[in-house]
RNA sequence: GGGCGGUUAGCUCAGCGGUAGAGCGUCUCGUUUACACCGAGAGGGUCGGGGGUUCGAUCCCCUCACCGCCCACCA
């Protein structure tokens, strides 16, 4: 016999052992199974399971199973992320809280050994918790980002884009982290809103040049009134700049200015002449409609050195100190400080004309959280324009499909303006970039150090060839970065080539994901079958960083696109909406969660609020429901079995002939039809709120109450049918609601199977969902238990607001019943007595004095309860009730007087107002025929 | 500035062209041999405002308001 209550954990690892031993997580090596392929969103290697990913994984796994148990050849495909910045950061950070030396001072060798170590530490833990999640994911095809394997393939892309010019080093401005000292990308940069200001400065023209300058205008904006100035004003955020500054912008149609194009600025502080250049960047209406420009520090004025042919001059070192490009005094200072030192000396010198405080967006480095500095580097750069154009296809076209579907205009907004891909990063751990330079060769034919030339390559033997096809008969070396200077000098007449110091992108790797982990670029027997894989699961929060770029490298490198459906699924907030965080200490760790209340609580209400496909608000309370729903199948299991409820061989649902255990099987296959539908869809809200329908409100509320009298009855026949459905029933349920809730669900499969009937073929996870055929949905016995719950319903409702006592037990006489009635009335006599608490129930030709009446259908029960009638609350009733029929009649009667109506609406609509309207007037008729007699009595 | 999403019962949310739904909470009742992590019943909404389309609008269109998010923007 079972226990009163589940106890998910004591069974829960116990089966997922099981389940692991068994093999069933390897997808079936079947040839003519069809393939159902999920490649995890790797998480971070060092990380560790948050609610996010609690509900990510969930629905992976949801899909999974269901498709398993479909009969396909179910992959969800499990690794981990090397998680380059994230990864070094926290290393970092702990040898400095060690107080150990920094990773510059430790060299890159031994500090890429610590995060190794840390790798070796904690990197096991995000997976066991996926397992703690249920997570039936074959672990023997498990990857890890930066193994040999997925390097090798992160080498091979890196070589062939190359190759095909879609990767290439290029020097441009970057956006610069000074406390990481490495470039970022575009979708690394955090903008965030700071007070700030407007410094507005006057720089002196040269030449003892002036101009005249507006400075009073008429109501129609026309200058009345001009003064002399010899100055021109720009404003700027970010006054540090200005040492830097190699121009000063106007626009061409800009009058104020016409006359100064051409003509030189004196750049305070620094004395450098510079141009004043005409240029359409600069906006009339802002500011003073002046700009100064520093190519070397600004993206616009990058382009616009660009065109005006403005030289580049970079004043920070890449801690973002001012360089040895600005006067001696300025040199080493910190940026922010030199920006106070600037505004100071402005002021001193009398050409600061304004500050003008205001709130401007400046951009953060999302893990650093420091301010990003637009930065003159040579980086690697991936043309994600063109790769771009074949991703944006597969969606418009319908290759790859969004759910939700609203998500592929984000998708394409981004692609649609996509910007070059920085690639490289610099920092140490990662992939490292399979590049080495060399000398550049000048005209003469001999190598100019001071240049660099790349040579890419997978490997030192192809660079070698590379280089000695490029450098002629030289003897040629490879030399690290270290040795270069004494390598010069030694050897002299030698070519050396030393590696590119810098790692690739995390997402770089990330990419390739989809294919990489089935083992190309080797032509493993995975690639040719899994690939594409058929649904990706995973935020929106990473549809830039990941999803498109995986798009992009996988339909590039493989010839189709990665996936058939990318399902985005929600954020996860706390109960009031807000975003989970640390430092808000509202973040819900699931294992907790799961150690309270069981996992299949957790994973069942995450999937029930998935549905919303944008914030799911997470309550404790919600989730305590869910474990009440696992308690309540527990329970009724343990009542079959309490009742004799035990499977029967050879047990064949489409041969029961009680009204009851026909319905009960037509419900069966309609639940199967939902949950299915819902689950390919996949819709799992849906899904979760079917089979919490029937479970709840059909089988248990329902079909075993009115099972009881059955099970206790006389008819030995009935009986036997009774049990052997039930039984029937309970392991549909439980196969319906494994996906969702796999443990409790596999426990009682082989509960059940301990109390006799024929021995189970499989473990739950391994068996077949099932198919059944419309047919085994019965009209006439769902119309016939239809019409007895709603007769129970009527009862139970009236006695309540009668306040008869449950003990009591009315005498129901039945009036005005046809045929088919009278024959559901004798079928259906037992329960409806047990259900509703009757006493005798008869056939009577009027409803006898002191009666309630209640709505059977076409006919009328007479509810004897005339000792417990308060003539003037029965009578509040009735109206009441009359009234409702009475409105309902209304509102129909209109609709059916409108011509239109009946000459527009679907046939059926005017069909069924119609009937609704029948039934409102004689149920009317009914109770105010009730009304009536009450009224005579009273 | 551009875009996306949201506004339905006290709370959290379904529904998305033909009688307004669920869970939780609230109130009343209940020791009927599965379950109090339960059962029975009840109350509770002019579906954000205003227009329009339609025989009919919570649902479609327009518009306004408010909330949230993404992208761009540091003169």
């Amino acid at each position: 016999m079972l226990e009163k209550t589940f106890d998910p954990k004591a069974v829960e690892p116990r089966l997922y052992e099981a389940w692991e031993a068994s093999g069933a997580f390897k997808p079936s090596e079947d040839p003519n199974a069809e393939p159902f392929v999920i490649v995890i969103p790797p998480p971070n290697v060092t990380g560790s399971l948050h609610i996010g990913h609690a509900l990510n994984n969930t629905l992976q796994d949801v899909l999974t199973r269901f498709h398993r148990m479909r009969g396909k050849a179910a992959l969800w495909l499990p690794g981990t992320d090397h998680a380059g910045i994230a990864t070094q950061m926290v290393v970092e950070r702990q040898l400095a809280a060690a107080g150990n030396i920094g990773r510059r001072d430790m060299g890159r060798e031994a500090f890429v050994e610590k995060v190794w170590e840390w790798k070796a530490e904690s990197g096991g833990a995000i997976t066991n918790q996926l397992r703690r999640l249920g997570a039936s994911c074959d672990w023997s095809r498990e990857r890890f980002t930066l193994d040999d394997g997925l390097s090798a393939a992160v080498r091979k892309v890196f070589v062939q884009l190359h190759k095909q010019g879609l990767l290439y080093r290029d020097k441009r401005l970057v956006n610069w982290d000074p406390q990481f000292q490495t470039a970022i990308s575009d979708l690394e940069v955090e903008q965030k809103e700071v007070d700030g200001a407007y410094w507005h400065f006057a720089y002196p023209l040269a030449d003892g040049v002036t101009y005249q300058h507006p400075v009073e205008f008429d109501d129609e904006g026309k200058p009345t009134q001009y003064e002399t100035r010899d100055y021109i004003v720009v404003a700027t955020t970010r006054p540090e700049t200005m040492l830097g500054d190699t121009g000063v912008a106007v626009h061409p149609s800009d009058e104020r200015y016409k006359d100064l194009v051409g003509k030189d600025v004196v750049l305070p502080i620094v004395g450098r002449r510079i141009p004043i250049v005409a240029d359409d960047y600069a906006d009339p209406t802002k500011g003073s409609g002046a700009v100064k420009i520093t190519p070397a520090h600004d993206f616009n004025d990058f382009q616009v050195g660009k065109r005006a042919g403005l030289p580049s001059i970079n004043i920070l070192t890449p801690e973002a100190k001012l360089n040895d490009a600005v006067p001696a005094e300025y040199q080493g200072m910190d940026r922010f400080a030199a920006r106070k030192a600037i505004v100071a000396r402005a002021e001193e010198e009398g050409w600061l004309k304004e500050i003008e405080k205001t709130r401007h967006m400046v951009p953060h480095g999302d893990r650093s959280g420091v301010v990003i500095e637009p930065y003159l580097t040579d980086q690697w750069y991936v043309d994600a324009y063109t790769l771009a154009q074949p991703a944006l296809k597969a969606v418009e076209n319908g290759d790859t499909v969004f759910e939700p579907k609203h998500w592929e205009k984000t998708y394409f907004e981004w692609l649609r303006n996509i910007e070059p891909w920085c690639v490289s990063r610099q920092l140490w751990w990662g992939h490292r970039i399979p590049a080495w330079f060399g000398p550049e060769i000048d005209e003469l034919g001999n190598p100019v150090v001071s240049a660099e030339r790349p040579f890419v390559a997978e490997t030192e033997e192809e660079i070698i060839a590379e280089a000695k096809a490029f450098y002629g008969d030289r003897p040629i070396k490879i030399v690290s970065v270290a040795d270069l200077t004494a390598a010069y000098e030694t050897e002299p007449g030698t070519i050396h080539l030393y590696r590119d110091e810098d790692v690739l992108d995390t997402w770089f790797s990330s990419a390739l994901w989809p294919f990489s982990t089935l083992g190309w670029p080797e032509k493993t027997p995975d690639v040719a079958r899994f690939y594409p894989t058929s649904t990706l699961v995973t935020g929106f929060d990473i549809i830039f960083f990941w999803v498109a770029r995986m798009m992009m490298m996988g339909i590039h490198f493989m010839g189709e696109a990665p996936f058939k459906q990318v399902f985005i699924n929600a954020l996860v907030r706390d109960e009031k909406g807000a975003k989970m965080s640390k430092s808000k200490g509202n973040v819900i760790d699931p294992l907790a969660l799961i150690d309270e209340l069981g996992c299949d609580a957790v994973r069942f209400t995450l999937t029930a609020m998935s549905g919303q496909a944008r914030d799911i608000k997470l309550s404790k309370q919600r989730i305590e429901g869910y474990r009440n729903f696992g308690t309540k199948l527990w329970n009724a299991t343990r009542f079959a079995q309490m009742n004799g409820c035990v499977r029967v061989e050879g047990f064949d649902p489409a041969s029961v002939t009680q009204p009851l255990n026909k319905w009960i099987r037509g419900e069966v296959v309609k639940t199967l039809g939902e949950v299915t539908k819902a689950f390919e869809a996949p819709a799992f809200d849906e899904g979760a709120s079917a089979l919490y329908r029937f479970i709840w409100n059909v089988f248990c509320d329902w079909y075993l109450e009115l099972a009881k009298p059955v099970l206790n009855g006389e008819d030995e026949a009935a009986k036997a049918e009774t049990r052997a459905m039930t039984a029937w029933v309970l392991d549909q349920i439980l196969i319906l609601l494994h996906p969702v809730m796999p443990f409790i669900t596999e426990e009682l499969w082989d509960k059940t199977a301990e109390e006799g009937g024929p021995a189970r073929d499989a473990m739950l996870i391994s068996t077949r969902w099932p198919e059944m055929p419309e047919s085994w949905i019965d009209a006439e016995a769902a119309a016939e238990i239809g019409w007895l719950v709603d007769t129970v319903g009527e009862i139970r409702s009236l006695r309540a607001e009668m306040n008869v006592p449950p003990s009591a037990k009315p005498a129901l006489a039945v009036v005005g019943a046809g045929e088919g009635t009278l024959g559901r009335l004798e079928r259906q006599r037992d329960l409806l007595v047990s259900l509703a608490r009757l006493g005798e129930v008869a056939i009577a030709d009027a409803a006898p004095a002191g009666t309630a009446p209640v709505v059977m259908g076409e006919a009328t029960g007479a509810l004897g309860v005339a000792e417990f009638i308060d003539v003037a609350a029965e009578k509040a009733r009735l109206t009441k009730e009359i009234a409702g029929h009475v409105s309902e009649i209304e509102k129909t009667g209109k609709k059916l007087g409108n011509p239109d109506f009946l000459a527009r609406a679907k046939p059926e609509v005017v069909e069924e107002n119609r009937e609704r309207l029948a039934e409102a007037e004689a149920a009317k008729a009914k109770l105010e025929a009730a009304l009536g007699r009450l009224a005579a009595m009273g």
